[in-house]
DNA sequence: CTGACGATTCGATTATCATCGAACCATGGA
DNA sequence: TCCATGGTTCGATGATAATCGAATCGTCAG
């Protein structure tokens, strides 16, 4: 992961309705949920969430499949990780940079 | 770590500039660099180096310090593994998130 | 085909961001 | 004290982002 596709994924998810969109499809697995649901549950008019789950889209952090009437929208795993390497690895590059925190256990907060 | 914080974060990291002097003064370490050699080898402009430090520091990503004449920033390693926690603790938090991809480190599999 | 509904696209509006010249502030040396 | 230099702040400008109503597209049931 190169520095431009990174910084398209930061920006993807440094707005609070696309970070939590993204949560929550991660929650949901791989799955996924269908947009109304999403727009339901996070309380966010149609025509703003197709802006938001297009730029997730189109920085490759979600994915779309059409399952009948409905579009299901999955969280990309390996996009995720990807970012996470890139801060780890091209950031903290062989640094002791995790000073090994206690790893707190979060219940699944809906 | 919150959502509005997080956001605050990836949104400071969301621009190539920033995450350039980011990834330098990790790079460089606790010592850090002084404003004037970042714009140098950055390429970037005084007033426009300035900034975009005065944003990465407001997120709490890098802090500065005083020595003589120069202005030393370097980087806040605590709030980037905030960043990498969040991401994989509250967005995958559970999952066999990480295909343990080539990441190959001394994690025998013992 | 027609109607209904899930979802996207369009258009306009408002807000925020990125950039940089110029002016300013702060520190240290003479 | 005065000056040179390292950095920042101010102000203006152009670009991009976020929002949402209205119109549109796509799929399915009848």
């Amino acid at each position: 992961m190169e520095m431009k596709k990174t910084v398209n994924c930061l920006a993807a998810l440094a707005q609070e309705t696309r970070l939590a969109v993204f949560r929550l499809l991660v929650q949901a697995g791989p799955e996924g949920l269908c947009a109304g649901d999403i727009g339901a549950r996070l309380r966010v008019a149609p025509a703003t969430l197709s802006f938001h789950l297009a730029q997730l889209a189109n920085a490759g952090l979600v994915q779309a499949r059409q399952q009948s009437r409905f579009i299901f929208y999955s969280a990309n795993f390996d996009a995720m990780n990807g970012i996470v390497g890139f801060l780890t690895e091209n950031c903290c590059g062989g640094k002791p940079c995790p000073p090994a925190k206690a790893k707190r256990k979060k219940t699944a907060t809906s």
